[in-house]
DNA sequence: CATGAAATTCCGTTGAATGGAATTTTCGAT
DNA sequence: ATCGAAAATTCCATTCAACGGAATTTCATG
């Protein structure tokens, strides 16, 4: 069972050829080789791809026979990366310290057993991250804002995450259990993941999480840069600078907490 | 805002769900009032959802019992062919120019009668604009990128789009059919758009057009700001700016030109 | 604890999605 | 220009997966 068709039904069909036309690139990709790798046949595919179409979610090019990713998709994925309004609330947060700090950060959400990048604000230099662009996937562990996130997990979901994740540490050069447990506890004293991690090197960076009203990590902000402008009181300030982001961020979260929405639904 | 039903069939009921989950905000939206707006059963839209979910495509919190758009949904389009790959190629130079001209800037791209803003880069003022955040839709014609793009459409599509238009700009307070003409060919002449339109008191922007290899306009860069802040020698700077990283865009996007693919595909 | 509203499951029915086959279009080779 | 192969597109009889009315369970509220 490698991917699987996923969940059967026409839904499945449909977003496995979305899926597909997704990892063809720019350039597009046309019917036959999308209806072979979808294991589909040509008339069925064309005829959801031509309902895709009249929803804009795909787009068809009649020169070159090609079907891309459609702007409504688009449009509505814009919506989707909102993740309880957490994108839109940090944008100006991650815009604001870039240009304060002048280095590259990092929105990371919760999936899983992984975080994953949903904004990112590039700084001046050039940052190789295990994270990578938006929509970039880590492991939990793997990373400052990615330990940020898994250090303030629920135990028991902490637990589940690291034994689903040591054997894929190992493909990110990652640390062993014991030293991992030693810089969760670690993190969660300190508040924030500043560990020079040294997984890729000359790399190094700040995370800290982003917590739910119950206190559990929902996201996390982090900041990437090199080794050498990481030092030691500039790491500090900068791990404060976050915290009082992130804890703002997660003020505006909270709202919606459920035993609020009663005052919210009364307007 | 329902022109129709949309294309009928499964897929058109997939997405008429997703547009109206999308439109409901980050709190979610539960299945009796989905169902609801979208007319159709509640046990089909119940069916619907638990597919979706399935494919991480919505997501479901248990606790308030709603649905909201799920972080794949958000992957799909951030990992791959998003509008020809405009906004990946865009992003940098919107935030380069955000960090070096401190204004906030837009990318839209032509869709329709309408432009719609795919990218933003918030500067540090407060601006008021029409195409407002990512996702906002203005008639071509009403501001400056918009105006842009209207510009260098090819004369049918540029007809139609004023003929359709024309009352729609009423509710903007727009320009008679007449100024809008006399507009067009100057940003022709020009290569951008500059117009104090002055349709939000205070405001004023530079729009310049992205083209594709046969000189249609697809997108445009624009930036917002306020009219004193614009003053006639600063337009001129910025619009030449916005003009050469828009032809660098344009070079970009040209390469999957379809007239070129057969140089491409020998290679 | 009672009550109503919402969510969820059940399952017999049916019509919409299916896909094999036929047709048309595209495009490269001669 | 002509041909032929490959791709796209249309057709339509079949069928099975989606449908939705009804029943059941869950949940929140008074």
């Amino acid at each position: 069972m490698e991917h699987e068709t996923s969940a059967a039904g026409s839904v499945g069909r449909v977003f496995s050829l979305l899926r597909l036309i997704g990892s063809a690139g720019s350039g597009g990709i046309r019917l036959t080789d999308l209806a072979e790798r979808a294991a589909l046949p040509r008339p069925t595919t064309h005829r959801i791809l031509r309902a895709l179409g009249a929803e804009a979610i795909v787009a068809f090019d009649a020169r070159s026979k090609r079907y891309t990713l459609g702007l409504d998709l688009f449009l509505l994925a814009a919506r989707a990366g909102n993740v309880v309004g957490l994108r839109d609330l940090a944008r100006p947060t991650l815009l604001r310290l870039t240009a304060s700090l002048g280095e590259t950060l990092f929105l990371l959400v919760h999936n899983g057993y992984d975080a994953v990048c949903i904004e990112r604000s590039a700084g001046p230099l050039p940052i190789r991250s295990f994270t990578g662009d938006i929509g970039g996937r880590v492991p939990l562990g793997i990373g400052q804002g990615s330990v940020a996130i898994l250090a303030f997990l629920p135990p028991a979901e902490q637990d589940e995450a690291i034994r689903h994740n040591l054997p894929r540490m190992r493909d990110y050069g990652g640390p062993d259990e014991a030293s991992l447990r030693a810089e969760l506890l670690q993190v969660r004293r300190d508040g924030f993941c500043g560990g020079a991690s040294g997984l890729i090197p000359g790399m190094a960076g700040v995370g800290v999480p982003i917590l739910d009203a119950e206190g559990r990590a929902v996201a996390a902000l982090s900041i990437g840069t090199t080794t050498d402008r990481l030092t030691p009181d500039r790491k500090a300030i900068i791990a404060g600078m976050l915290r009082q982001e992130a804890t703002a961020i997660s003020r505006q979260v909270n709202p919606f907490d459920p035993t609020l929405r009663r005052a919210a639904a009364a307007m």
